[in-house]
DNA sequence: CGTGTAAGGAATTCTGACACG
DNA sequence: CGTGTAAGGAATTCTGACACG
């Protein structure tokens, strides 16, 4: 809990090695990033920066195109998956407070 | 043991972005690679690509320059914790195959 | 020794647009 | 819809060198 996101989640990488690690073309991945796909950060001077993690998504991103999934239905599966993702956590979070409360003693 | 190098040692990240992290000038980047302080890979154009490790190389090398440090002791004492390295490494080693001859069975 | 800087060129990245389909 | 490409400009990176000390 000390030096902020890990080397993971860090935006680092240009686009030219995203596309090298990735094998998609530069303007793929500027595409998907319109399509919503993707977030990369900026630079000071308005250069994308990714994370190893954005790789991997794009990697997945690549592998579903492939199977011919629409880049708005790609979209669609990753809103559900955050929603489902923020439903746990909220279900989590309830639990705790709940158990701040009344948790333990009680039983 | 499937990838290759973790994110950590994978060398993806460009000078200007090391030198944003680091607080270095390209010029003292390039210079303590010269110096043989620290070793980036190269993109097949020639660009030089760095990973976290060398980032965080790097901030202690900026950290002993501080502290008056020359590149040159710097050397040494890389060099020196290479070999105690190599030693243990070369240690462990053997002491793994005198076990898979000899050992357990024989206690 | 360690770092700054100006120099010139090559490669990178950016945006907005036209093309095909 | 998803991707290629040519266009023009701005920013990046590279090397070798001179400067100071």
């Amino acid at each position: 809990m000390t030096g902020g996101p890990s080397y993971k989640e860090r935006k680092v990488i240009t686009i030219g090695v995203v596309s090298e690690l990735t094998g998609l073309t530069e303007r793929q991945i500027r595409y998907y990033e319109e399509r919503k796909l993707i977030f990369p950060e900026r630079s000071p001077k308005g250069n994308r920066k990714y994370s190893f993690a954005d790789v991997e998504q794009l990697i997945e991103i690549a592998n579903k195109r492939e199977e011919g999934v629409q880049t708005y239905e790609i979209r669609q599966e990753m809103v559900k998956a955050k929603r489902a993702e923020e439903r746990k956590q909220r279900k989590e979070l309830l639990r705790g407070e709940i158990n701040a409360r009344f948790g333990i003693q009680k039983e």
